[in-house]
Order: C-alpha cells, then sequence, then structure tokens
DNA sequence: TACTATTTGTGCGTATGTATT
DNA sequence: TAATACATACGCACAAATAGT
C-alpha cells in the first residue's frame, strides 16, 4: 500500500514539474482533483495531500468550485506621475487587455463631484471594465469623467476601449497623476468572480486623479488590484498615501 | 457534517492555545492520535488535520512511532574561551542533568592523540554522555582524556558527573576552550533514539580542545548538538570555524 | 537478538457540505 | 436551478518507525 516514496510525493513531484517546465501556465487552472485522480490512478485524496503540499510551497492555489490555479508571478505595476495600464503591461513583457463591463453617463456622486472639481449631481461618464494581463485579471476599475466637457467621451471609451486613446481622441493629449490613495480591501462575491478569485482575497483599492496639463482634473478612478497578481511600486513622492 | 468553521481548526484553536498556556510543557509529548480523536469526539483524521496545521507552524513536531512533541523554544548556549555545560544551562534559567552512556580506558585513536598531543595508542579515558535541558535532550557528547597524565580521572568523571569536577578532582583546577570545530550532520538512528529526535534530523557537531592554564591539552570532546534546540552562540574569535 | 505492542504515515472508499459556474 | 468542483469528515486497512520486553 505504502512505497518507499510516498504516492502523494511522487505526484507532487510531477505537478512541481510540469508546471516549471510550462505545461501548466501561469494563471491556469489545473486539470479538477477527480480527473488527476484518474490520471495517477489513485484516489482523489492522495491527489488532495499533492495540492496541498503544491499550495503550501505557493505554487498553485486552489478555490473552492472553481479549480485548482497555477499562481502567476506578481507583476511589477509602477505608480507614477505618467501612469499608463497599457505601457505598464508592455514594458513587463504582458499582453494587456481590457473587458467593459459598463459604460453609462450618470450624475457624479459627491465623493465622485469632489475629485473632478465639479458640483453633485453633474453629470459624468462611468466606466467599469476589468483589465487582463495575459489573459488574467489583474484590476476591477470604475473612472469617472465630466460629462460637460467631454460629450463625446462616452463613444471614445467604447470604440478606442483605452482611456489614454479616448482622452486623445476629445483633446486631451496628456495627462498626468495627480493623487493615489491606496487601501486594503476583501474581495466581496461579485468581485472575486470578475477577478477570478475567492470571496476575501486581498485587493489594493486605489483612488486616482488625474489632471490634464492645465492641472484640471479630467479622470477620477477606483481600481481593484488583485492583491496577489500585481505588486504596486511608488515612483514619484507626490500625495500617494498609505492606509491599511 | 460541516460547520462554519471546520472542526479541525477548532481542535487547532483549542490545541494551540494549551500549548501556549502551558498545559502541554516544551519537550512533552501530546496525547496520541486516537486518545485526541477520542477525546474530540472526532475521526484521527480529524486530529491529524489540526496536528498538521500545528507542526507546519512550527509548534509541534511528530515523530512516527514514538509521538508528537511539544517544540521547545532553543537554547542560547555561548560558546567561548570559557565554556562550561552547567553553567550555560544555569544562567539559561535551566536545570541540567547529564546521563552517563559509556565510560571506559581505550587506546586513542589518531585524530584523539594528535588533538591531545599524545601517541597514537596511549591510553585514554573515553566518556560518552548525553546531557539535558529539563529533561530534554540537548547532545550527546564523547570526550576523550589522557589516562596516563589523569590516572583516576575515571572515578572522578562517574562520581561527580560533572567533566568540571572530575578535572577539578585530578587538579586541574581550570580549563580553556583552545579550539572549537563546528560542522552539520544528520542524525543516524542510534544518536536519533538517543536524543529523541527522528533519524536524518539535523545536529551540530562540535569539535572542541580544552587546554588547562599553561595551554597544555586536557580534553577533547565532540558533541552533537540537537540542531532545533540549541542556538549556538560564538563569543571569541580564535579558532573557531563553520563548515557545511 | 528477536518479538510485540504502540504510534504515526499513507492510501482507499464513501458521504456530505459549500462555493462557483 | 442544476451541474461542477473543492472542503470536510468518517471508517477501514496496512506500512513504517519506535519503544519496550
Amino acid at each position: 500500500m505504502t512505497q518507499r516514496v510516498a504516492l502523494w510525493q511522487n505526484i507532487k513531484d510531477l505537478l512541481h514539474g510540469e508546471i516549471v517546465q510550462g505545461v501548466w501556465r501561469a494563471g491556469a487552472r489545473l486539470p479538477t482533483e477527480a480527473d488527476l485522480a484518474l490520471r495517477f490512478d489513485v484516489n482523489r485524496h492522495t491527489v488532495r495531500r499533492a495540492l496541498q503540499a503544491l499550495a503550501e510551497e505557493g505554487l498553485v492555489q486552489p478555490r473552492r468550485g472553481a479549480g485548482v490555479f497555477v499562481r502567476a508571478a506578481p507583476l511589477r505595476y509602477p505608480i507614477g506621475p505618467r501612469t499608463r495600464f497599457r505601457q505598464n503591461l508592455l514594458s513587463a513583457g504582458r499582453t494587456p487587455s481590457r473587458k467593459l463591463l459598463h459604460l453609462s453617463q450618470q450624475s457624479a456622486s459627491s465623493a465622485e463631484a469632489k475629485a473632478l472639481g465639479l458640483v453633485p449631481g453633474a453629470p459624468v461618464h462611468v466606466m467599469e471594465a476589468i483589465s487582463f494581463a495575459d489573459d488574467l485579471p489583474i484590476s476591477l476599475a470604475r473612472s469617472c469623467f465630466c460629462a460637460t466637457r467631454f460629450p463625446e467621451l462616452g463613444v471614445a471609451l467604447r470604440d478606442t476601449n483605452s482611456v489614454t486613446g479616448a482622452l486623445a481622441n476629445v483633446g486631451v493629449a496628456d495627462y498626468l497623476r495627480k493623487s493615489t490613495r491606496l487601501t486594503g480591501q476583501n474581495a466581496d462575491p461579485v468581485q472575486a468572480r470578475h477577478l477570478q478569485l475567492s470571496t476575501g482575497d486581498a485587493l489594493i483599492l486605489s483612488e486616482a486623479i488625474n489632471v490634464d496639463v492645465t492641472g484640471r482634473p479630467v479622470e477620477f478612478g477606483r481600481t481593484y488590484f488583485v492583491g496577489e497578481r500585481v505588486e504596486l511600486v511608488l515612483e514619484s513622492e507626490d500625495n500617494a498615501a498609505f492606509v491599511t
């Protein structure tokens, strides 16, 4: 029944090798425990023991009901005066993409109005989107723009699927990060689903204000970064503040 | 069958508390898995899951066939010119004791003869003993002394059960550590049994030469310290050398 | 030395709970 | 809602190391 080396140890080593060798890529889902049990012709418990060891090594991460996923090395994400999502990912050698969730015109909340220098209730474009690096969700963002100043921005955001591109289309050739506030959050079930996480997983909420070259606010963004998939790197000493 | 918090989690927390509160002292053996299963009225697997978590926290250590033991905080063991086993333990607030394994007169090996400045084959007293701190094995030592110079030392070692005391009885009122060499070793089954360890556990082999006040070697000692129970602290910069 | 009882380690089978899709 | 997939728990059996006789 038992060998000199435990069965689960062999399976662990084998899967470890396959992950390191790239058979299962970062972020990929492993076959189900049942499938692995079939493949190795062992009981599901034995596979679970192997997966548990891999999880303790930090190589893999199980999500109840979803599967077991290969952990990706965190993405270095510089935050500075010229923070650009696409540029950040390209220079990290990752492929950026965005999935638009919502795009609508609403009346600004008090926080949004204050950030953008508007009166409460003023019309704003609101965009919600998920950002991906190599098809792995990195962040969940909600961006606000003044709809009075940029009436055509909604269309531009939908067409370009890029904040930088859309702002360029409406006459804002450049913008700068004015302030960033970072806080820690736990993913609620909806966020977890969108970001392919488990409920309660750590998120970093970034509340940022971007201004044009004249210093006038153009965007107020609230972005939830996946804590384990990004490493936010602060590059400038402006108004960034850390809050737990 | 399943609660909001897993059964094994509760058991883990409970045992954790009992260990921290001193219900199970450092070095003590916990009840067997079967007993714990009875106590908590759960399956043995459930107890094992809790113990596994405690072991991963480093709070407990299982030994196949022997039991599950509470890990003790490592003992700070200074090594310097005046290294004294009893003194070291007393100043650490631990109770020292020794168990004599062997005491005999033999002919010196070449290494022993060289260390003591004798000719190979010269008669030497050889003592093997286990040292304890609060009844927990700390080290396994083999000491050599010149039997020609100290014919009565064998009796003195048996009577005093102390190197310092025995040497005083034969006219060596004081002695100094001349050299110490430290290497890493793995416990063989015999050592593991004596030291209440598992085979393969890490040991630190200390090979030391003690000299009298005239600089003449009086003792050559080879001591196997239990890696996880002691923290050797070097206090002088004489001939100490570290080898892996 | 050899044997036995004890104790932890591994593995299978089964059932059910819970979260996700 | 239903199906899927991981999480927990029980019971049984045997292997392997240990400790004592």
